[in-house]
DNA sequence: ATAGATGCAAATATTTTGCCGCCAG
DNA sequence: CTGGCGGCAAAATATTTGCATCTAT
């Protein structure tokens, strides 16, 4: 059994391997939430965009699509997704001040890992992480809807390098 | 195998089974760092109290047993411990807004498991944690430093009053 | 038609900083 | 004695809210 790397890193790139295209905007029209001109921008830039952006970031991906979008649309459309569990919110160990990070839901859950050096964040998930879940489900008596998990330290690639 | 529940719930208790008492204090004198009446005030409020604090919580303690205290200083004295790893920050899945908790830091890394209907969190240990932990330390050539695992969902207690 | 969304501006909340006098070592 | 620390006030960030207007269904 191993962890499985998603060889997908965060810095920069803006590719989405997970969630099929379409995904968040079907998922507001199958629940019957209104669908807007403006939040079909910033969904757009959920699904299309890589992950790990902040308030700011989208904004600013949004309003390249559409000028007409304010940050205050920007923080209730992200909010309502959040409610309905399409997007997580994550902060990445505050390795860069007190930023919250968001990412559009995938099927499963993975790991991020983050090094506390460079920044880089990887992303990964394990079967081993799926088993836990499992059993502290069953032993704490909870119905997990949520689970986050973000473990930094040194990678091979700064260890090297002092 | 299975999960060790902490039997310790975090609404309004206030009792410390960790750390000994005194541990930060100690760790704080080994590093050479300067030990202000401030400073002590703040580390004994971290070190008797329940976990899960915000900057609030934590300035109202510090200023139960001293007054001369500040909001200010609680802030760097929190990044002082921050910096050098005596204390975890957590978001609890922000479940109440945007707060920042603090813990002190145990020997062994521990899970948030938090209702998301009636706020309790829970602290659980499990071997496959740290199984886990070593997996990915191994798969992804990091030497881990930090982890957090934080889980939502409902409680029994909950699902049984709906 | 109308419930619910957006925009604008202002309010809140939270955390950080500059500067200067003070204290632990 | 002295370099780091704490207090004060103000700044910088980040997020939320009230209200009038507009729009998706």
């Amino acid at each position: 059994m191993s962890v499985t790397p998603a060889h997908r890193v965060s810095t920069g790139e803006r590719i989405n391997e997970q969630a099929p295209p379409g995904h968040l905007q079907r998922e507001l029209t199958a629940r019957r939430i209104r669908l807007t001109r403006q939040r079909r921008v910033v969904v757009q830039v959920m699904e299309s965009a890589a992950r790990h952006m902040d308030a700011e970031e989208i904004l600013n991906l949004a309003q390249q699509i559409d000028k007409g979008i304010t940050r205050v649309t920007v923080y209730r459309t992200l909010d309502l997704l959040k409610r309905h569990g399409l997007i997580d919110e994550l902060d990445l160990l505050h390795l860069r001040g007190h930023r919250h990070y968001y990412e559009s839901h995938g099927e499963r859950d993975h790991i991020h890992v983050a090094c506390i050096s460079c920044g880089k964040v990887r992303e990964v998930e394990s079967p081993l992480y799926e088993e836990l879940k499992k059993q502290i489900a069953s032993d704490c008596g909870i119905e997990i809807s949520i689970a986050r998990t973000e473990i930094g330290g040194i990678c091979d690639d700064c260890r090297a390098k002092s």
